[in-house]
DNA sequence: ATGCTGTTGTCAACGGTATTGCGCTGATCG
DNA sequence: CGATCAGCGCAATACCGTTGACAACAGCAT
């Protein structure tokens, strides 16, 4: 086990060129390059122009890694939410930067679509939702409720999507012309509903069902709020 | 290249032990032990009592093979669905089952959260679905939009509970005491929310989140059907 | 009956993965 | 100046999914 670093003037530069830093700075490259590049211990080696087994030097294993890299992407996230912006605005802003990063790194979105890192960014993220169903009216067991709902719902669907795209070119052309192909060859009688829809189910984008699922979310806590402030009537 | 099975009298019962439904069962026999279990394609041949890649005589690979037991899985939980519900009825149900199902297969369940089966049941889940939201009074492009927002919701949302619960006990024990512990020993000056509601986080159930995300994809398709229909006034 | 053909299970092996233990080296510190 | 020790490279381990060669055996035509 190594002392505290960073302890007296130790590591000031010394022979390591490896530093944690640098490690995730590296994933976070072949990450980039989505299905092209395997996201491997080996693979990270090369890019750092060292032996892979060097990294278990800073990091337990793996797992550890990808937790930190996702804590790293998930403050780039929070640091792109503008200041100002009302609770709606600020879970908007924060659902469409995690859907951006995930895209832009899918094996880390993928990975941790159900994992809780546990690391400074998340609590961040926490209080964040939290402030905004707060703001929106809630309080207590209710806040607490509609927190986990939101960030529940966004990593998953957000971890789904990037797990998708990851797909290599091939295999998800094969999925999308699915929607187009095989739901035209279906037996019209046994699923009239397909049949009729077909159409309309090939046109429909993944940006709108985002947007949709984000919206539907925060006009539950809405109704929510709006139920338990004023319970006396409706209209 | 085989011939087409059940052609004549062919493979009356010859010396073919194996069969696509016997590994199918093995699967899922080895998928209900959870964690403790992994479900290899060498833990397979134990499980059937043969050779390990036996099972590439039935299957091209361990995918088509998971594609084929997810299947069998939405089958059962679309045969579970009663008749005579009405349309929020079938999504509460559909939505019940495929988590319940999820959760006795982890494996299967977290595999196919970013997958589309293309098989046979998984039509008939769309078809559901779709029937649904027309009963609720969408049609067309709305009809396809809200199917697909809650189909791709759902099967995120119990996708992430199937990896999370295939955790083993260790890790899951040490995150769930990380709302309890860790939330407490926040600093309450930077986290102010999470300070004031950490005894509420720790209390939430994963139930009550599940159904709140129901309820609010079911009140969203709602909504939307009344300004749809009634765009005259509000009140 | 005899041989042909195609299916199915077995065996050994390959290339891939994450991870670990050992030995060297070189900077830091007494 | 010599001892220490963290950091790195190397070799090896234990898995994983998958493939190709081979043997057994059914059904069919001769």
């Amino acid at each position: 086990m190594p002392k505290s670093p960073a302890n007296t003037a130790r590591s000031k530069r010394a022979g390591s060129q490896l530093t944690p830093d640098a490690i995730i700075d590296a994933s976070l490259r072949i990450a980039a390059r989505g299905s092209e590049d395997a996201f491997t211990v080996r693979r990270l080696g090369e890019e750092l122009g060292a032996d892979p087994t060097a990294i278990y030097r800073h990091f337990r294993d793996k797992d550890e890694l990808l937790l930190s890299v996702a804590d790293r992407t998930l403050g780039e996230v929070l640091d792109s939410i503008p200041e100002g912006l009302d609770w709606k605005g600020r879970i908007r802003a924060l659902a469409d930067g995690s859907l951006a990063v995930a895209l832009k790194y899918p094996v880390v979105g993928s990975a941790m679509a159900s994992r809780t890192t546990r690391r400074p960014n998340e609590f961040r993220v926490v209080e964040l939702i939290l402030g905004a169903v707060m703001e929106a009216g809630l309080e207590g067991a209710e806040a607490a409720l509609h927190y986990r709902m939101v960030a529940d719902s966004l990593l998953a669907y957000v971890g789904q999507q990037a797990a998708y795209f990851l797909f290599d070119a091939e295999a998800r052309a094969a999925d999308e012309s699915a929607w187009t192909r095989e739901y035209r060859l279906v037996d019209p009688r046994a699923l009239p509903n397909i049949t009729r829809l077909s159409a309309e189910l090939a046109e429909v984008t993944d940006e709108q069902i985002f947007e949709t699922t984000v919206g539907a979310l925060i006009s539950a806590i809405e109704q929510r709020a709006e139920t338990l402030r004023g319970p006396k009537r409706l209209c």
